[in-house]
DNA sequence: ATCCGTTATATTTGTATGGATATAACGAAA
DNA sequence: TTTCGTTATATCCATACAAATATAACGGAT
């Protein structure tokens, strides 16, 4: 029986939240769904839920992640930028080396 | 305008949460006070949530973490043992690394 | 012009977490 | 034996957050 250590990690800009899991988590599903509605199903939250974190990440990025689209062919949908899909594969990137570092350093409790 | 990388870490042993962020700011105010529930005053939460929290830590720790005793001179109180000392330090040693490290990671988004 | 499925938004409802409160048990000291 | 301040525990209440629901706006396709 030995511990895990877990970690949570996000990106803030201007003192805000900008990245975290639950939003790269939801511009995945938007990538794969192309839409914001069947994304938020296919991760079991709702719909506001979901608006609110594109919004929010749309709000504070440099350039827009998502282009979402009203109307028309199907309804609309939304669809991920190259923008977004470079800021979901850098936050992949560094998640995945702190779950590494973190695994390094179980070492040090190990044994207690 | 820069990014931040914040991060909490946690410890776990049989998948329930053993030690986090929380939990080393009570088992330190605790070492500081001598009490429960001066600690918990001290970080502004309740004393139902403060003893919730090191009832948790000392069922799942291997070993005791805090000595607790009702009654007696004062009215009784907490100590936290050597052993709780080192997992405090061996925690915030992990933590702190691990800040450092994500900081290294910045430079991977800095420019995006 | 109508239909459709989506985005966008407000409003109401539900729930779960923590806070507040009350009280018993305890044991050393006076 | 009474007092004291603490741990331990239960119960009730409040508040914040998410879910559920409702509805408008939209624009291409039929």
């Amino acid at each position: 029986m030995s511990y895990k250590i877990k970690s949570r990690i996000w990106i803030e800009s201007k003192n805000k939240v900008f990245l975290g899991e639950g939003r790269v988590q939801l511009l995945k599903a938007i990538d794969e769904t192309g839409s914001l509605s069947k994304a938020a199903k296919s991760l079991n939250i709702s719909y506001k839920k979901a608006w609110g974190l594109i919004d929010s990440v749309n709000k504070s990025a440099k350039q827009p992640v998502t282009i979402n689209s009203i109307g028309g062919k199907g309804g609309g949908g939304a669809e991920l930028t190259d923008y977004g899909k470079t800021l979901v594969n850098a936050f992949d990137n560094i998640n995945k080396n702190c779950w590494e570092f973190l695994d390094t350093q179980l070492e040090k409790i190990k044994d207690l």
